[in-house]
DNA sequence: ACACTATTGTTGACAATGACAACATGCTGT
DNA sequence: ACAGCATGTTGTCATTGTCAACAATAGTGT
């Protein structure tokens, strides 16, 4: 009898079918992500993401969750960087959020759609807050050193922060009216900062 | 033999196609739109939507261009307010695109992932760049009144406009860190405003 | 007035899907 | 060694989107 092409417990499915659902995703968007395609992909009988899965649903929620810790350990990254004023740090943070959404487009989208319904997984709003963490902390850093303007460092990050992510929303194949966003960002980050009025009124 | 409940020609089929799919849209989300399940609530065959929309995308697709007309219809209304001072008019402005995604969540949603994709039809092009020419509008007459900064009235605006689209996206049923999206812009536009730097620098 | 065409309905069929149930295999703990 | 659990399997069902062929009627041209 011919020996089956692999173990009858495939040993990694869970991890396989994220893998698998997120190349997915990006190549054909969350609309034809299909659980009968992935299982023919990785060579599983098309009831065998049930078993790591409830529903098509619970897959895509993980895939959001993976997303934002994805997301926030490449800004945690980027705000890191030691021996640079606020400002530089502050602009490679918002490089680092803004270039994680044009390199996963779809997951992207999928991330902020999923924190959308209700019920919301728990894990997913932990994740998320991690995400945004790390703006307050620079900010907080400017008003020590006296150059960022006095209130709640979540709330002025959150207009920056909503600022990028609106960015990224609007924009179309990494572009916006023409100019790719990644010229766009350092510019935005600037109008954010001094502000677009002519005095400080 | 028993007449039939309505005219074999339904004669308004297409409109009540797009309004039944809005009323699904916002109730279920656009996962849980089904073309066979509008037919049955309008009382028509499960094909019929078919000679008014080639495929389920073109509905979506014309979903979109609805929403982004109807949006660029409300947001002009509110930024055409004579008498009053350009900060104003902006203010109201950014609060009735908050409003409106706030009204519509997920029609709001729909018509920025169907601008994502490929093929991109040009009327949604043409909806979408209306919806966003009122800003540039307000901002410009602020630079002829001394009270922006100089600089292209569109880049400017693309700053405000993302800032308040980032807020609606990384809202949470009308809320962001526990505060109504409705307080939260007009401090965004105030914050866009006078910048987060202490000076103007 | 009538014939013809186009529009817009219909019925029926097909392939694909997600979800579920029941069964099969093998890993783990006692 | 065995029971129980985790994780595979096959098979089924209801529903879906899409397509083809046919049906009804509205509109148009003569």
């Amino acid at each position: 009898m011919k020996p089956p092409s692999r173990p009858y417990h495939h040993g990694n499915l869970r991890q396989e079918l994220l893998r698998a659902a997120e190349a997915a995703l990006e190549a054909r968007g969350v609309q034809d992500l299909s659980l009968r395609e992935l299982s023919r992909e990785l060579g599983v009988s098309h009831a065998s993401p049930q078993r790591h899965f409830a529903t098509k649903q619970d897959l895509i929620d993980a895939l959001a969750i993976m997303g934002f810790e994805r997301l926030s350990s490449v800004v945690g990254k980027a705000a890191e960087a030691r021996g640079q004023d606020f400002k530089a740090r502050l602009t490679k943070a918002a490089n680092a959020y803004v270039g994680f959404a044009l390199k996963h487009p779809a997951l992207f989208a999928l991330m902020f759609e999923a924190k959308r319904r209700p019920g919301m997984r728990p894990e997913l709003r932990t994740a998320l807050m991690a995400a945004f963490s790390h703006v307050p902390k620079i900010l907080q850093e400017g008003q020590e050193a006296g150059k960022i303007v006095a209130g709640d460092p979540h709330s002025l990050a959150l207009t920056l922060g909503a600022a990028l992510h609106g960015l990224v929303a609007m924009s179309i194949e990494g572009k916006i009216r023409g100019t790719s966003l990644k010229a766009v960002v350092p510019k935005t980050v600037q109008h954010v900062l001094t502000g677009l009025n002519t005095n400080k009124t």
